[in-house]
DNA sequence: CTGCCAACATACCAACCAGTATGTATGGTA
DNA sequence: TACCATACATACTGGTTGGTATGTTGGCAG
């Protein structure tokens, strides 16, 4: 009661943050999702990883389920976010823009180990669950058409290819990423991503209008 | 432990067939795990199945780790070595070989929607099993041995252009098929599948050697 | 000082899991 | 006929799962 081993005398404003609770459980619910997959994933080593109980869980969250939609909205689609779509607003070169963004793919071991975050949850639980498949269908169309949009602006500045088709292209950039991504995590070789990588810019590049005023 | 069972005569009618249960256990087993991934594929479920119980699965394999190995040895390697590796043995043109296994991907929507089996499994398994990963990566290198063979076939012969890497250009193929599975098993939707499959035979097409006399 | 409610912790549950120990019928062999 | 390994079926286990019911504490309103 008064013995006040761990609280330290500086008192911060809250000791219950639960706002930060919520974070640390959806963060933990993340990294525990990316390694076991959702069905795999053990609500108690989520717990005990950052040292909560059930109580805290499921005050803040129905269920199991409910849990895996906030991963979903409030880590994966963010994450998406801040790689694809925001680098990609109002660029003046697009397929600069593109490059930057799949060369800024990580290629460390352990991440070429995990592999996407999205795209793991997304083979795992869209067949399976009809709430996991919209809400990472939202997070794939947003992906898409930011590439897409990024394209036909290319296309209107006359920096892009005209024969392209923006949306066509999109799709295959994301199907090359998700694809050599998937190829180097079975690998667990980082060597492969890096190929990939290699093999994605040429193809940007192959994009590029050839008769446009660029630096030499 | 694997007994020595040769039959040394052929019994017209046999109540026991230690060898069809075996089979329909893989067949079962791996329709199980195509469905809920290796983890959450339930034992009980796949006995039900098939109506046999724990007695015979344990009599034919140790664990479920052995049987999970023998679905990828035994199920999905001897299909992707059908659709892969023999359509593309000694063909006449390479690229007109590739683009017939591309076009032979089904496209039905209980087809995407379960993905590809070899696909699934890597990703579920590889980062976490080093019996899968080893087993699954000898079936992706059999796919890309096979792509590559037949790519360097072709550029002796002059059909296939000489500044493609074969090994690269298989692995990108692989990436593109199994990055467009993703799409569209993740959005549940053919028409994703349909789409890729046209990208990847323009991107085929467009590795034929160009001055080389086909028919027109 | 006193309620009182948010924000958890604790204890517990039925269902399910992979795996095992043991029972049993079958068909071939001696 | 007697025997016996094979090829399963049956019954059971300890451990883990997501989920719940209830207890407890901190901090603010009054």
């Amino acid at each position: 009661m008064l013995a006040a081993r761990k609280s330290p005398k500086r008192r911060a404003t809250k000791l219950r943050d639960p706002e930060r609770t919520r974070e640390r459980l959806l963060q933990a619910a993340s990294r525990e999702i990316y390694r076991s997959g959702f069905q795999s994933a053990s609500l108690d080593i989520i717990l005990a990883s950052i040292g909560v109980t059930k109580g805290a869980l499921y005050y803040h969250f129905k269920n199991k389920e409910a849990l895996g939609y906030a991963v979903v909205e409030e880590v994966i689609a963010p994450d998406v976010h801040g790689k694809w779509v925001r680098p990609l607003q109002s660029v003046k070169d697009p397929i600069d823009a593109l490059i930057g963004a799949v060369q800024r793919i990580p290629v460390r071991l352990v991440d070429v180990r995990g592999g996407c975050q999205l795209n793991n949850l997304a083979q795992e639980m869209s067949p399976l669950d009809a709430g996991f498949r919209k809400r990472l269908a939202i997070v794939f169309d947003a992906w898409r058409k930011a590439v897409a949009s990024t394209l036909r602006e290319g296309q209107t500045h006359g920096s892009v290819r005209r024969d392209v088709g923006p949306t066509d292209a999109a799709g295959l950039l994301i199907a090359m990423v998700e694809g050599y991504g998937s190829l180097a995590k079975n690998a667990q070789d980082p060597k492969v991503m890096k190929a990939g990588i290699r093999n994605i810019v040429d193809w940007l590049r192959s994009l590029r209008a050839p008769d446009n005023r660029q630096r030499g």
